[in-house]
RNA sequence: GCCCGGAUGGUGGAAUUGGUAGACACGCUGGACUUAAAAUCCAGUGGCCAGUGAUGGCCGUGUGGGUUCAAGUCCCACUCCGGGUACCA
């Protein structure tokens, strides 16, 4: 199957600007964002990619890989894949077929009317000659609706009944065919079959238009009062249920009091018997339009023959490159840039045939779907990457990005690898085993009590409340995105020129969880500046320094923190790590002193965060240089061994006191020396305790 | 509407996945140093109550229920906030 074809796609077109436009510039009135005039639908040959192709592939490969399971589900949710039927309707009186796509096969005895989308191709053919009037207004103003309007406006149902009529092949009964735009030609087959007892948007479509609701399932596990409701068809029933009014001898298929799942299996059984209808899966996710018509962007290496052969260029012609215009306006008809390029668009081949190169171009997919495999080997410059350095690089061990990217990139990119690795060209099926979603940082910003934004150069601050400088006005703190306008954008720069890119660095990882949405603030900032600086005398200043043997604690501290440090680095828990580092910099202060090998062993813990301040720390010791090339310390468990514990007592769960004991202690030992405890007796009351529960090295639990 | 996150002191956040809630840091309070300020250092700091005092008690992880010897952590119902999505048959 070739992945791509060139056809007619629909875009939207500014004729004021005369250019095509992205959905995004398109507003909710249907208007041009960037100019405010309409815009029109227009179709035009575009390139479209079949990624639903590859959807089974795409879900299947989700299982394999290390991604935040919300990301997962919402590209499994955008790949929406369906299992249900495709069902033929014989429209009465015609020799036409109208087939649907449900994922309800059990409700076709509910089905009282059918609907085609305004696009389907079989609305003129079917709607009556009293009715075309109508019907081709609707389809008019079906047509000038943008997405949304058709979408989220639409709350209440439109449509107009084409004369015609179906016949329900289980029973034979002939039920009206309308026209709506509440179905989508994109989707399935652009018809459907409603049931409106069954489905919520055919029952408001039903009521609207007072098509009848025809109750074909009890919902036996419902309460009573909605139970009797629907069993009468005055509410809709979307869950599981007995069916009921289900069985016709027209066609011979009876499912009555079968629940949902035996229905559906027996009706496709008799559907594909009878010919009728075929087990179906569906996806939401939709051929992909890769076509753009702007100047940036890789052009397609195709040559468009007068003759009407459309050739892909050969390797070996590659790279086109794109020509240097004076004029980046747009050519005629949407037409990109490039149709303004004369010469470079115009090519003979030897035989003297004309032909004209393809003026779209590549959107940036192109190069963000694969450039993570460039990067193996970039200075290549006979090659996209060498095998060796693909095989050895790939696939991304861990890849950060925000969560922005779930859908489009993270969909896109894993798509193009599967067909690079089908084609030979990569070694593994996913690009990217583990990914993570790092969180934005923000910063605070002001607002008045009319939620109005107020930019942070006018404000003034007092006793922890914030004032307008001018109006004198109190305003409330808030935390938003970075942005000129509020004049909070917070520069990378002047952090490092009054902190150090140390504190910098060690400030937006110890702030808190990787993943988190975070405002910065300038105090976060002097504080980690003042761990570094205190860190940094202390581990250089001599009169701290000796050479004898280290403490027992401070080695237990060290030791703690490298196995600290390590978990955490690996587990991407940042401000764990360093707070374990100030941990140990606090507990060797309070000691006054510290070894010199525990100094250096610190330096090299400290160096993946703060590089600068640890190397300093390193030389200063006479450690030869550099400390980028020690390894990260191994921590000893020696060293980290308990051999008491202290308890923590509690008596029915609230705790009362504590008590040291070893940790070889036996359970019954561990009893009686918390039953002997001074403080037990006043907790016991005199009392008997009921049950004493000992978890070793956790906890004691008295209950009483 | 649906899907996915989240809610812990004055603030940012910890909590070995059911076992001492508030680590670490900011801020604040008091003290030392200083002519003074900054910087630095020391001590205290969840709330309420009792006591001159060491200390002791009660309450506390968005709300209301539940499971358990034990719940920030598990279950049920709900509130609020953030993100995504949109008639997908």
């Amino acid at each position: 199957m070739r992945l791509a074809y060139y056809d007619n796609a629909q875009v939207w077109y500014c004729e004021h600007d005369k250019i095509v436009c992205s959905n995004e510039e398109v507003l909710a009135d249907g208007t041009h964002e960037k100019c405010g005039n309409p815009v029109v639908k227009r179709n035009l040959k575009q390139w479209m990619l079949r990624i639903p192709h590859y959807a089974e592939r795409l879900l299947a490969g989700l299982e394999t890989v290390e991604w935040p399971e919300g990301i997962k589900d919402m590209q499994k949710n955008w790949i929406g894949k369906s299992t249900g039927a495709e069902v033929d309707f014989q429209v009465d009186g015609h020799d036409k077929i109208i087939r649907v796509f449900t994922t309800r096969p059990d409700t076709l005895f509910g089905a009282t009317y059918m609907v085609l989308a305004p696009e389907h191709e079989l609305v003129n053919q079917i709607t009556t000659e009293d009715k075309k009037e109508d019907v081709a207004s609707y389809k008019r103003k079906a047509a000038l609706k943008s997405d949304l309007d058709r979408t989220d406006l639409a709350k209440e149902k439109t449509g107009e009944f084409t004369g015609s009529y179906a016949i329900n092949p289980v029973n034979g009964e002939k039920i009206p065919i309308w026209v709506a735009d509440y179905v989508l030609m994109g989707y399935g087959t652009g018809a459907i079959m409603a049931v409106p007892s069954n489905d919520m948007r055919d029952f408001e479509f039903a009521t609207e238009f007072n098509i009848p609701i025809k109750p074909i399932l009890d919902p036996d596990e419902a309460d009573e009062e909605t139970r009797a409701r629907v069993v009468k068809g005055e509410e809709c029933w979307e869950e599981d249920g007995v069916f009921i009014n289900s069985s016709s001898s027209f066609g011979g298929l009876d499912i009555n009091g079968l629940k949902k799942q035996d229905g559906i299996s027996k009706t496709v059984a008799w559907l594909e018997e009878k010919g009728l209808g075929t087990e179906m899966i569906n996806y939401k996710m939709r051929d992909w339009l890769f076509s753009r018509q702007r100047y940036w962007g890789e052009p397609f290496p195709v040559i468009h023959w007068e003759d009407g052969e459309i050739e892909v260029m050969d390797d070996h012609a590659l790279p086109l490159e794109l020509p240097k215009l004076a004029n980046y306006t747009p050519g005629d008809n949407g037409e990109s840039p490039l149709a303004n390029a004369g010469d470079w668009l115009s090519v003979t081949d030897a035989k003297g045939r004309k032909g004209r190169r393809e003026t779209n171009t590549m959107p940036q997919w192109a190069g963000s779907c694969w450039y993570y495999l460039r990067f193996t080997d970039a200075r290549n410059d006979d090659e996209p990457f060498s095998k060796e350095a693909e095989h050895y690089w790939m696939p991304v061990d861990q890849y950060i990005g925000g969560a922005e990217h779930a859908v489009l990139h993270l969909l896109y990119s894993r798509f193009w690898h599967k067909v690079l690795y089908d084609l030979g060209i990569v070694s593994t099926d996913e690009p990217f085993t583990r990914l993570f979603n790092q969180g934005m940082i923000l910063a605070f910003a002001y607002e008045s009590a009319t939620g109005a934004k107020v930019a942070s150069d006018l404000v003034k601050e007092k006793d922890g409340k914030y004032f307008h400088s001018q109006t004198g006005e109190e305003l409330k703190q808030i935390v938003a995105k970075m942005s000129k306008s509020l004049k909070n954008v917070i520069n990378p720069d002047d952090v490092v020129k009054n902190y150090g890119a140390d504190s910098l660095r060690l400030y937006e990882m110890f702030m808190g969880p990787l993943e988190a949405t975070k405002p910065w603030t300038e105090l976060g900032v002097k504080g980690v500046f003042g761990f570094l600086g205190r860190a940094y005398r202390f581990f250089t200043e001599l009169k701290n320094i000796h050479q004898d043997e280290e403490d027992p604690g401070i080695t237990k501290s060290l030791h703690q923190t490298i196995k600290k440090a390590q978990q955490d680095i690996e587990g991407l828990h940042f401000n764990t790590a360093i707070s374990q580092m100030m941990i140990f910099t606090n507990n060797c202060i309070k000691k006054g002193k510290v070894n010199k090998q525990s100094a250096t062993t610190f330096a090299r813990v400290l160096a993946p965060f703060a590089p600068h301040l640890a190397e300093e720390i390193w030389s200063i010791h006479g450690e030869p240089p550099t400390i980028a090339n020690q390894p990260f310390p191994e921590y000893n468990e020696e060293y980290l061994k308990e051999d008491v514990f202290e308890y923590p007592v509690s008596f029915n769960g609230k705790l009362r006191f504590k008590l040291e004991l070893p940790l070889s202690m036996p359970e019954d030992e561990i009893r009686q020396q918390v039953l002997d405890h001074e403080s037990a007796a006043k907790w016991l009351n005199g009392g008997e305790p009921k049950k004493i529960i000992v978890v070793k090295g956790r906890i004691i639990n008295i209950v009483i």
